[in-house]
DNA sequence: CTATCAAAAGAAATCGATAAAATATTTATT
DNA sequence: AATAAATATTTTATCGATTTCTTTTGATAG
């Protein structure tokens, strides 16, 4: 019932607990003999040193915190997958929080996750925390000596590592895109405008029209609160207004409402009207016409961040240099929401 | 830089350890003034009993650890949310893993937390280990002495608490609300064969038509391995060979294929062919139409395991009590995909 | 002025491991 | 046989807390 112990062992034997000890770890300072009969013996009982020992004993826990906004959204689910899948292949554990886009519970994870509990820190920030500009939280930890990562959604002004989308760039050339295939009267449809990361591809999409000479249509440029979730609504009396004939949209479900409303208004989906949405999760891949996509690669970005994070960790190289900022590119997946109609 | 322990505390007003750790627990025997100056220091500088030294004393660690065969799963995500708030709520932390369906990984997790980083688990089973059905590594850790709690996708013989849905019921009252709509050539696409959920929802299928004295046709039940991802090529014939009008699929993403498939047959959703689907998911929100669903309950299955599990930590009333199976009602909530055809 | 008792604080054991320093035991060398 | 050197094992301190058992201090009673 009980689980194994060294000094179960020692007693065993009848030896004391550090021959246990150095023998489990191989070490010459003993016999042969004695290794193999006490390495042999806790094989057989199925020995593991105690986790929470260890971790005293050597103060780091090899395991990493990770917050997230919404484990819900499906870009979040796969940067999880990444930081998952190299956190286990080096040997790391996740405890894993939600900060459900709040302010408060974003503070009281990193608090109480700030005892000892986890090595490092990989965050993004909560929708609320944007906002409010308040990052004492994370200045504390980061002064604290404790590494952090931030993906995505990330504060300018702290010193840490951070990886994010080249949010702009792809936005700019993915109007380009659209260009090239023969659209002018291209949308910009938001959910993120309260985001930094939503600011830059807005910027983005108005640098690709400059690069273009299209003149920027105002009402073209629909920021909807994300809070509000009948983005179609919103849409459909503006596209009803205005000569619309392709969207680029920040987030899918945006996009779907976008190519909805186009399809009622009359617009065949990809015929006459294109539609392009960041991310490229799963309603992208089963939505009809399936949705050309601006790939964000959420599980490499994951994947990317852990790395980083546990290289610092076991200070590789990384450990001296500065807090770096990692940019993943995009990749334009093209689908059945787009078309050339020249 | 480094983190204020107990042992500070006591450097710095001159009294021995045991005193600043009674004085913390606002122990009866220490002076009131002298409490009051340690507990205004220890707040003021920020001091957090460390986590793995309570750990080791206390011989738990107030963390659970979850295991999940793919996060990208909508459903398990929702789960998982369940699972994070009421361990949250009850100050309890997360360990999580993924294990990618795979037997191997899901071993590897559960024994790497077998050493005293968690208190109990809660877990559904990766396909794999339901296909080999080799549940040892479970037995060991139940055998242990460490609470097990499964949900969804559990195992038979296991004496542990199960959380599930009422698979069977479901689809045989699902089979029923159709009949009542006016369809008769009802498909039951799965994609879950191998599964136990699966069966169970399949044999509620048949059920369900014998309820209504409705002949099966063997052709209408279509099993499609999950690992074969367009759906669409294989349901086109079979549809096209047979007078369907109405579908009931295991999950959303071959609800959608089928949805997409009779559309393309020439069929009009929902005016002459409805569709249902288990779970009730994003992609049920974002299709078009958007679907009717068997509501699963993800978020308040996971809820339900997490209260279940911290009330045997933490020996409320269940400690004692035998192992339970709770049934989590299933919940028919109508969209578009489906019409009264009477 | 000492005996008794309560209050306050400290010493030491413990949780389960590691590791440096100290012994004990063999083996080799002259 | 004496001594040095190599090998094997144990003792003890440590990580950071809690807790039981002691000790110290001071007050009050006799």
């Amino acid at each position: 019932m009980k689980r194994l112990t060294i000094k179960d062992i020692a007693k065993e034997f009848n030896v004391s607990i550090s021959t246990v000890s150095k023998a489990l770890n191989d070490s010459y300072e003993i016999s042969v003999s004695t290794k193999e009969k006490i390495q042999k013996y806790a094989k057989e009982n199925n020995y593991k040193p105690n986790f929470n020992a260890l971790s005293l004993k050597n103060r780091k826990t090899k395991t990493i915190g990770i917050v997230i906004p919404n484990m819900l959204n499906y870009f979040f689910a796969q940067v999880f997958k990444g930081v998952e899948k190299v956190a286990n292949d080096r040997g790391y554990k996740i405890i894993s929080c939600i900060s459900n886009e709040s302010f408060d519970k974003e503070v009281e994870t990193i608090e109480m996750l700030s005892n000892g509990s986890i090595d490092g820190f990989i965050l993004s920030l909560a929708e609320e925390t944007v906002s409010k500009k308040d990052y004492k939280h994370l200045k504390d930890v980061i002064h604290n000596g404790t590494p952090v990562v931030m993906f995505d959604r990330v504060a300018e002004n702290l010193e840490c590592d951070k990886v994010v989308t080249d949010n702009f760039d792809s936005a700019r050339s993915t109007v380009g895109h659209l260009v090239k295939l023969g659209h002018k009267n291209i949308a910009f449809v938001s959910s993120m405008a309260n985001l930094d990361i939503g600011r830059r591809r807005q910027l983005g999409y108005l640098k690709g029209l400059e690069d273009h000479q299209i003149k920027v249509n105002k009402d073209l440029i629909i920021n909807i609160d994300d809070n509000y979730k009948n983005y179609e609504k919103i849409l459909e009396p503006i596209f009803k207004n205005n000569t619309v004939n392709s969207v680029l949209a920040t987030d899918e479900s945006c996009a779907i409402a976008a190519m909805k409303v186009a399809q009622k208004l009359g617009h065949k989906v990809p015929e006459n009207f294109s539609v392009i949405s960041f991310s490229n999760g799963i309603l992208a891949r089963h939505s009809n016409p399936r949705m050309t996509t601006v790939s964000q690669h959420g599980e490499i970005m994951g994947a990317t961040a852990a790395e980083r994070l546990i290289n610092r960790l076991e200070n590789k190289s990384e450990e001296k240099k500065n807090a770096e900022t990692i940019v993943i590119k995009t990749d334009l997946v093209e689908r059945n929401s787009t078309k050339n109609i020249l």
